[in-house]
DNA sequence: TATATTTATGCTCAATTTGAGTTTAAATAA
DNA sequence: TTATTTAAACTCAAATTGAGCATAAATATA
């Protein structure tokens, strides 16, 4: 806890490290695997036991976590200039996407600990509307970075990654930026995928606290309300990284299928795609689309409705399995 | 040259190495850049003075090949338990792709060497229709080797892949074999981004040299002349996952822009496009996409035509440079 | 029981995008 | 002059997409 968020050390012999971004979707929501009280990912170093970095992830991941894993995708690699051996060469670290049953969530006697995604990132979820703080707080935070650039055209290159990044429209005229001081912020063009870019940027403005830039005396008091929680060394920026993949990936592949139990509702399969997207879709447009594409097939049976009509029960065509991975499937648009 | 493709080794104290991808366009064709005649990409030990992977990278391309860099993204990371350093460590290797400048092609004294991409991966030129050789050799190989699994689960998935990876088709009736044997073989659905998977494929197969299961003495005579050109270590397979990443990211970010000179004919833009995905593109629909897109802007003037009406010249609107990197841009399908 | 509420699912429709032409223009070569 | 070559404008039907309305089948409530 007294631990600065960009210094801790851990010494070895080797240079290499895996950390694995474990998703799952619990009670409609987006969660990830954390472990040392939500402040650091599952890791650990390779070891020439390991035959390959899938394999180091798996071996770290179910001795920190217990957490059976399916799919596992390269994210990105990192390297921390912090973090040397005792040879001076600085440690790199390779970062994996994974994605787990529901269901088979097990967090006992060890660290491990479920963490709903937005609560590092509150500003990606977009489930009821726009979040206040991105008009209120974020933007205005980082325009004010942007005027502090040294030329203007840095401040204008930033102004136009703000615009961006943060959906609030392509000019940035006067009258805009009191609209958005105002709250009178219209969700122009929020690319949900763009997740790493915005962290990135925050990250660069020294508005988060694992910037060595990170001011907070400058900030509002409730900054620290609404930047989310820190992580160690750059691991909230592996989140990102694998957030900005998912969601990017979701549009054209099948993905979700990871992340289902064996037999849902269509309006399940929906919350357990906007859980991950942060925003909501067009319900029968998104069935138009599962309809086209043959991914799902009913199983005859339906759910033992709470309120309203009972939904059909179905199951993923896994005789399409390959198919799916390699075919284009989009997404409808948001709602 | 008596050095087995997947034996050479290279002893150090470091484990992370980085590799190289450049892509010019040259003459209307994709080229790689390459050292130790072909044989190898620019590669380099990371070391405790670069600040990061990029620098690295940017050193030893430098180094090896005095080739000026300019985009640079990062690729994906392999382990090879075949070369290990003196504590057992096996070696890891981050490897990058970047775009360079046709015109500032600069391979003097150096061992570096442009190569055209497609003698790495011949079956992947669909720029003359699709090559004889996949029907008459590769997917005849193929179904082979997917006859060859021990149980039917296997050899269904495998002859599910075959089919998905190199177009033939979704059934693999007796009749269809037999029209691929003929050379009847209809372009049915070439998705040019796969480039990796029908790598990995064929080398899962044995088929290609630097496979340890491969068994030239098994296969047609004429098969070294279609297979390519060989590499040591694994380094075929990260052109073909920068193949991969190129053609999967053109279709939606115009990267083009870093292959192309400051000023050039719409013809000319598009017969790079056509070059990094190898298929003929349908002219009409190439501009108006580029219209609606507002990716480029007139000079004003025109090329000396050489034959035919000489076309205007175009440059990229740089003013939306950021822009054009996030937002989506997608190129029309095959004519 | 009747009625409102809730959730699921089927259907329509206009706007846009896409794939694939035809036509016209401006140069060179024979 | 005429054929050839390349460029570029325009057309058009089919498919896809975004958005809304209508109906169905359950529960909760008056």
């Amino acid at each position: 806890m007294t631990l600065s968020y960009s210094h801790a050390h851990k010494e070895g012999s080797g240079t290499t490290e895996v950390v694995a971004v474990l998703i799952a979707i619990t009670e409609h929501s987006a969660r990830v695997l954390t472990v040392d009280q939500g402040k650091l990912l599952p890791n650990g170093p390779l070891m020439p036991l390991h035959r390959s970095l899938q394999a180091g992830v798996r071996q770290w991941v179910e001795e920190q976590t217990q957490q059976p894993l399916g799919y596992l995708e390269q994210l990105y690699t990192f390297v921390d200039t912090n973090r040397r051996n005792i040879e001076g060469h600085a440690l790199v670290y390779v970062s994996y996407l994974g994605l787990v049953q529901e269901s088979e969530t097990v967090h006992q006697q060890s660290q491990a600990l479920w963490r709903d995604w937005y609560d590092y990132f509150p500003w990606e979820n977009h489930l009821d509307g726009v979040p206040e703080m991105i008009g209120a707080l974020i933007v205005p935070a980082l325009l004010a970075w942007a005027n502090e650039a040294d030329d203007a055209t840095t401040m204008q290159r930033r102004q136009q990654r703000i615009c961006l990044c943060w959906g609030v429209g392509d000019t940035l005229s006067a009258d805009a930026i009191a609209d958005i001081h105002a709250g009178r912020y219209e969700d122009y063009g929020w690319a949900a995928e763009h997740t790493l870019l915005r962290y990135e940027m925050l990250y660069e403005a020294g508005l988060i606290p694992e910037a060595p830039n990170y001011q907070p005396s400058k900030l509002p008091a409730e900054w620290s309300q609404i930047i989310g929680t820190p992580m160690y060394y750059d691991h909230r920026r592996v989140i990102a990284t694998a957030i900005s993949r998912l969601r990017a990936k979701i549009e054209y592949q099948p993905l979700i299928f990871g992340l289902m139990p064996e037999v849902f509702t269509l309006s399940q399969l929906q919350q357990s795609v906007e859980a991950l997207s942060g925003m909501r879709l067009h319900k029968q447009n998104f069935r138009r689309l599962l309809d086209t594409q043959n991914l799902v097939k009913p199983t005859g049976k339906s759910s033992s409705a709470q309120r309203g009509r009972p939904a059909k029960l179905y199951r993923f065509c896994h005789d399409i399995e390959l198919q799916s991975l390699l075919m284009d499937s989009k997404l409808p648009k948001r709602k």
